[in-house]
RNA sequence: GGGCGGUUAGCUCAGCGGUAGAGCUCUCGCCUUACAAGCGAGCUGUCGUAGGUUCAAAUCCUAUACCGCCCACCA
């Protein structure tokens, strides 16, 4: 199965029989696995019967640049894809690309300004073609960054939001909303964006607190003998931070139980600088306690007036127009044609001196501002396009509740479906050309046409229907999420739901992003699967924290402080960068930056390099005459009497192995460990836990592998064993198989330059086996550690250099492990084992051993004498700890069989050591 | 106003019910023939604070302080 013959094989980047290069060079090594990824993409085979494992890409921004969010992204996605493909699923990584309405229509109209060109002049298709131009030549650069990045994707099912399916299947969902009733068109307070001349949803703003001033106005009463609660006469006051909307005021508001207002409600009152009197009305939403009380409605130019205003059949006027500038006859003249905030400050002014002013003070207020020009939105009246989404919403909470849909962390379920069930109507129309045109035509009427559910792809202005009416097309284009929502099922064929590949692999499996568009993007996609599709688009959502500066601030454009992964790459290698993105994804935290942890990737790559530089070494030694890959190749397997066949599988190669009588402890010992670790990183990996993935493996190379397997390993290898040979192999390419999914380009390459044709991507995923579980070696070889560890300190502690050699005399319960094993702890430690020391010695006691050394005159005993005491303090502590615990009777009867038997064999470990070195000490009385 | 996350070694962070960990930093010694992007030996923590649950708490619960984030129509 793992024979993927439909990915086209190739020449390695590296021609094996070369030396690997002393130092990792990642630039030298990577531009051609990278380039290979992407002209043989790894495709997916609709029909070879292998359980699909699909994630699509969350499409960036055509318009974008490759920054560390989607570097963080696609790390994850591909190291998930690359395990999986590994592991034998049938494994789908879908790329592509969003249009971007404004972001990509703000690019090409400030390119357009350069030239002293606006769209308006080019004309909407003109436009349009120059957006399409603009793409083919700059658009997308993003993908070639992506590529680098080593992504595994299949590129030959690359789509665009804007391509034709897509554009079809956007379609196809409007005019079935349309027809279920869900799309509507009505006159409602929308968001507009002055600057970019579009309105927005909700989410497409971002609140900012900003200080500004609340002005109380007086509004004098048309009954001049009614009074106010608070003694003025003849006057209401309210409250308002926005004195510049007074002109569109049709009431003023108080709470129905607000005793202080009563008399006052039914009355009129004159707006201020103006001629023109509204009533005084009560309303529930007004907070009694918050400013005076009473406040204008100004239903034009604020969503709770515009609903308050609904609820008392108030009129709305607007005195703002599309560019933020105030207008109409409601505003007097010296006001008209005034940009919004220099017409408040106008206003205010003017007040002060007709003494309708009574107080102005500072007030912090949450404004809104877009998410794309900054620029705070107005709140306008207008007629657009809205989604009525609270059944899709039930629909997808029903789902999360069955279960249907895992977030991870799990926590995000809670904000997921709180945010469902207070969603609100979306407003998914936007006045740009960059789009998806609303296939909604109206006529001279005003009555709206939209394609029948029949043939949804037949324009009205075509459908012979209504050949006898002149249609005008609506010329503004959906939300760039109204597209984005279906990816996971347009990218896959929908609506043709026959299609092979959206039988095949839809629903996803897994769907990788940041929590940042939760609302966004994860849960419009969540409500359009079950609506359009029936079911839920995705069975895991696995959400990462955000990128931050190495301050823990977000980076942003307007803060100069972003990284760019590029320069990441270039300085420490993409391997490295990778490494370092999935050993900082822990639960969803954010991510500070943090340069060390590329360095340790760096690191890591070089130190997996060099291992990888040692066995080669030794392979070609061992085989003299020895030219061709071929040759090393079936030299090793003949090593390891596994039968010559196409690819073994890791598990065969160590069980062959294992059977050897020619294997030393330390050979058995990594394979041991190696089974361990392989079990535990698949379980993360399967958990969708890199980050913990990663950490075990890196600590089992470096740590096991590398410091102590290797060295362990160096006299038998000298001495020619060739089981140990062959077990040096077979865990490094089992390392490689590993950690392959993380750091793709080096593991790559080794393993080809080790003499295999076949790219490791394609190899399997090493599984476990409890065959090779040695509880034994484990054991022996932790003595031994032991014993090596106590020696070198030792000859530390006595300043002996590292390169002379020293006679130690090891004692113990397991001593004798230490001697069979004499070679590999003489090596290791660099000291001769002795049977006998006479006089005084140094003594490191260790569990199961006791290491000891002759005292020479130049040492500090007294010192040395000072930790041991310290030392045997701590044996006593432990001691007692543990008897503590086992007599107490609640904790015998209570903790689990094994906690007690663990601290019975504590009482026994640490009693024998501190046996052991009460012996010590008693030579120096 | 509601919700969430964080607070663990000098720094950045894992661990999240059974003897406190990593990388970097720091000290000492090493160019030991895979690796100085390295090797060996060390130093470093009342796991924010206060209660509680438990045989056992950094880990669970309740408060609380301080940082940060999200949501929200107090003009």
């Amino acid at each position: 199965m793992t024979d993927v013959t439909h990915i086209p094989a190739a020449e390695t980047s590296t021609d094996s029989d070369s030396a690997l290069t002393k130092a990792f060079d990642p630039q030298a090594i990577e531009p051609g696995w990278a380039q290979r990824w992407r002209s043989e993409p790894f495709r997916a085979d609709a029909t070879s019967g292998r359980e699909p494992f699909t994630i699509v890409i969350p499409p960036p921004n055509v318009t974008g640049n490759l920054h560390l969010g989607h570097a963080l992204d696609n790390t994850l996605i591909d190291t998930l894809i690359r395990h999986r493909r590994m592991a034998g699923f049938e494994t789908l990584y879908l790329p592509g690309m969003d249009h971007a309405g404004i972001s990509t229509q703000v690019v090409v109209e400030r390119q357009l300004r350069e030239q002293g060109v606006s769209r308006h002049d080019l004309g909407r298709e003109k436009f349009l073609d120059t957006v399409w131009e603009w793409k083919a030549e700059s658009g997308g650069i993003i993908l070639n960054q992506l590529a680098r990045l080593g992504v595994s994707a299949d590129w030959t099912r690359e789509r665009f939001t804007m391509d034709e399916g897509l554009s079809r299947a956007v379609r196809h969902q409007f005019v079935r909303l349309y027809h279920d009733g869900a799309a509507y068109r009505g006159e409602r307070i929308v968001n507009w964006d002055v600057a970019a001349q579009t309105t927005l949803s909700e989410l497409e703003i971002d609140r900012e607190v900003r200080r500004g001033k609340m002005t109380t106005l007086a509004y004098r009463l048309r009954d001049p003998q009614a009074a106010a609660s608070n003694g003025e006469m003849g006057e209401i006051r309210i409250a308002t931070v926005r004195p510049e909307t007074i002109f569109a005021d049709q009431a003023i508001a108080v709470h129905p139980t607000d005793t202080r207002f009563a008399h006052l409600v039914g009355q009129e009152a004159r707006i201020p600088l103006t001629g023109r009197y509204v009533p005084i009305i009560t309303d529930e939403a007004v907070e009694m306690e918050f400013g005076v009380g009473a406040l204008k409605i100004t239903p034009a130019h604020d969503p709770t007036d515009f609903e308050i205003g609904e609820r008392h059949g108030l009129a709305r006027p607007s005195v703002i127009d599309l560019d933020g500038n105030l207008t109409g006859d409601l505003v007097p003249a010296a006001f008209r044609g005034m940009e919004r905030f220099t017409a408040r400050k106008a206003v205010v002014k003017a007040l002060t001196e007709s003494g309708d002013l009574i107080e102005e003070k500072d007030h912090d207020t949450a404004i809104g501002l877009s998410e794309r020009t900054k620029v705070p939105v107005e709140p306008i009246v207008s007629t657009q396009w809205f989604v009525h989404m609270k059944p899709f919403a039930q629909q997808v909470l029903d789902g999360l509740e069955k279960g249907e849909i895992t977030l991870t962390p799990e926590r995000y379920g809670k904000v997921n479906s709180d945010w469902l069930e207070n969603i609100r109507d979306w407003n998914i129309s936007r006045q740009l050309w960059w789009g998806h045109q609303i296939p909604a035509w109206y006529d001279d009427q005003g009555t709206i046409y939209v394609p029948s559910p029949e043939n949804p792809d037949l324009d009205c202005d075509q459908d012979p229907r209504y050949a006898h009416l002149t249609l005008r097309r609506d010329p503004d284009v959906f939300d760039t999420w109204f597209s984005s929502n279906l990816w996971p099922f347009s990218t896959l064929g929908w609506p043709d739901v026959d299609s092979e590949d959206f039988r095949r692999f839809y629903p996803t499996q897994v769907l990788v992003t940041g929590y940042d568009i939760l609302f966004f993007w994860v849960a419009r996609m969540q409500m359009a699967g079950y609506s359009l599709t029936g079911q839920a688009p995705f069975q895991t959502v696995m959400l990462h924290g955000l990128y931050l500066d190495e301050k823990g601030q977000k980076m942003s454009k307007s803060k100069g402080n972003g990284i760019d992964p590029l320069e990441l790459f270039d300085q420490y290698g993409v391997d490295a960068c990778r490494f370092a993105f999935a050993f900082l994804s822990t639960g969803g935290q954010d991510i500070r930056h943090d340069p060390r942890r590329f360095e340790q990737g760096r690191n890591f790559a070089n130190k997996l390099w060099n291992a990888a530089r040692f066995a080669r070494m030794r392979l070609a030694e061992a085989t003299p005459g020895l030219t061709g890959t071929d040759d090393l190749t079936r030299y090793v397997r003949a090593a390891s009497e596994v039968p010559v066949g196409p690819m073994p599988r890791s598990r065969d190669i160590l069980a062959a192995l294992k059977e050897r009588d020619d294997l030393g402890l330390a050979d058995r010992w990594i394979i041991s460990r190696l089974n361990a670790v392989t079990a535990e990183a698949t379980a993360h990996l399967n958990d969708f836990d890199l980050g913990a993935a990663i950490r075990v493996l890196y600590a089992f190379t470096w740590d096991e592998f590398c410091d102590w397997y290797i060295e362990a390993a160096k006299p038998a290898l000298s001495g020619g064993n060739l089981g140990t040979l062959a077990t040096l192999k077979a865990v490094l390419e089992h390392i490689l198989k590993l950690l392959h999914p993380f750091m793709p380009f080096v593991t790559s390459e080794i393993y080809a330059a080790l003499g295999h044709r076949q790219q490791l991507a394609v190899h399997t995923w090493p599984v476990q086996s409890a065959d090779l579980h040695d509880a034994h070696a484990t054991h022996a070889f932790d003595a031994l550690r032991a014993a090596v560890a106590a020696a070198r300190s030792l000859k530390n502690e006595l300043g002996i250099s590292p390169q002379d050699r020293l006679n130690v005399l090891v004692e113990g319960e397991l001593a004798s492990i230490v001697h069979d094993n004499a070679p590999v702890v003489e090596a290791i430690a660099r000291v001769t084992l002795v049977p006998t020391l006479e006089g005084r010695t140094l003594t490191l006691v260790e569990q199961g051993v006791t290491v000891r050394v002759l005292l020479d005159g130049t040492v500090d005993i007294a010192e040395w004498l000072g930790k041991q005491k310290k030392r045997l303090a701590e044996f006593d502590k432990q001691i007692r700890q543990a008897q503590g615990k086992l007599g107490s009777e609640a904790f015998v009867a209570r903790a689990p069989a094994e906690v007690i038997e663990e601290e019975r064999r504590r009482v026994a470990d640490f009693g024998a050591q501190k046996q052991r070195l009460e012996g010590v000490l008693a030579q120096f009385g």
